[in-house]
DNA sequence: AGCCGTCTGTGCGCTTGACCACATACGTGC
DNA sequence: GCACGTATGTGGTCAAGCGCACAGACGGCT
């Protein structure tokens, strides 16, 4: 028996959205609002999960945490995924980390429903499925960008990647954090975004960043930014 | 009717290895055994694929090249996995390039049969799946080692992760190519090969690199090296 | 108003690796 | 065995970014 679902809104998370109106009636009384705060973690290197959230208004990044504890993110989920890909794609756990990255709201479900959904072939499969590869190719645009792009270009795709997933043009994120998500020294945020404030790009102001210029922004972002946008247009488009 | 498939052999890909007989003798006349010579590609930025290649003795690079020529490896199958990811995600294209890293044989299958097979939900869909999620581990965790290591302990991993997928001590690699792979320049690897050299662990003249210490290679290599290889051994061992 | 903790700006020395320019080796083919 | 093409070694300069140290600067709290 549901018990708050009624406010759950279907359509703010694409994939939910895309869903028939029959498999969204059956699978609609599994499902339930949460909300999280920034930096919750959804779940740790190897930590078995108990539902799978799809993001309406959070924002999750996943990072990995070396042993020196230095870390780097490989991907960042929004209102575009899915929160918790190995309890369908079969191993249970994944060796990284969920965090919120931005405090909102997302719509979970048990992972037993979902993994039941996913076995029928149905649309969710279809779904599931396509963001999974749409993941894999902003996991692997970042190892390429790591590799080869600056930070204030890193730090570009990242900003704008973060502000398709949000309604506001405003980030609520310390250059403390974002180091971390890059992979880069708390300094080395500073000076990359000193220069895009110096351009009129972004204002910024003890952790609350505001997107200003996004064209601007779009101008010094790499490449790598666009093959991943275009990628999740084709595929969820 | 198959053509020339007798010779297959289906153990030397472990994913084929691991199917139930009663699934492989299904599939099996529709298997062909073909060989790639170094360099091949298998598929470019954006190909479609007509069928999938499970390697047996080929190891086959995934990598991206950017606007200005310059590339890096994301990861790379070799017989523990497939090649043609994006005919059972449901993208039927991936946003980056298939080259032969070691020249060698796969056994190819018919797109339209993988996916019908795929759709039946039984084992072939599990351990596809299984792989999948090996392989963005394997992604991530190259994004996380370009970011955070240092040249010599890439080539390590690099060299360690096409080890474990080769069936003997020597691979048949220029430095040149391994520095398109690495997203390095080519001198950065001969002066990282130059270390490993002077300290017995392989030995390298003019395109053939022989392992000589696998113990002092699995000392200089960085974690990410085996965390991908215990995920692969968790999903697929 | 004043205090204090957090966030951000900046400067300096150092390391890594990129870019450039050659100098050698190896080895296949003639 | 010689020549030429390809593969590898090396050295110098330069820029990016790290690590460290510290100086402001904002904002919430008393």
């Amino acid at each position: 028996m549901p018990v708050f679902v009624a406010t759950a809104q279907p359509h703010a998370n694409r994939l939910l959205a895309a869903l028939p109106n029959d498999d969204y009636q059956r699978l609609q009384p599994h499902l339930a609002n949460v909300s999280f705060a920034l930096g919750e973690v959804v779940y740790e290197f190897g930590g078995q999960l108990d539902y799978v959230y799809f993001p309406t208004t959070a924002i999750v990044s996943l990072l990995y945490t070396m042993e020196n504890g230095s870390s780097a993110e490989m991907g960042l989920t929004g209102n575009d995924g899915v929160v918790g890909i190995a309890l369908f794609m079969g191993g249970g756990t994944m060796p990284n980390r969920a965090v919120i990255q931005s405090a909102g709201g997302a719509v979970k479900m048990k992972a037993k429903v979902l993994q039941d959904e996913f076995a029928k072939g149905g649309k969710l499969q279809y779904l599931l499925l396509r963001y999974t590869q749409a993941l894999i190719t902003q996991i692997s645009q970042t190892a390429v960008c790591n590799r080869l792009h600056s930070v204030e270009q890193q730090l570009c795709r990242w900003l704008l990647l973060s502000h398709d997933r949000l309604n506001t043009d405003e980030l609520i994120m310390t250059q403390e954090l974002i180091a971390g998500m890059l992979g880069v020294r708390r300094e080395g945020v500073t000076v990359a975004a000193g220069r895009l404030q110096d351009a009129g790009a972004i204002s910024y102001v003890r952790g609350h960043i505001k997107i200003l210029d996004r064209r601007r922004m779009e101008e010094t972002v790499c490449e790598c930014y666009r093959v991943v946008k275009d990628e999740f247009d084709r595929l969820l488009g």
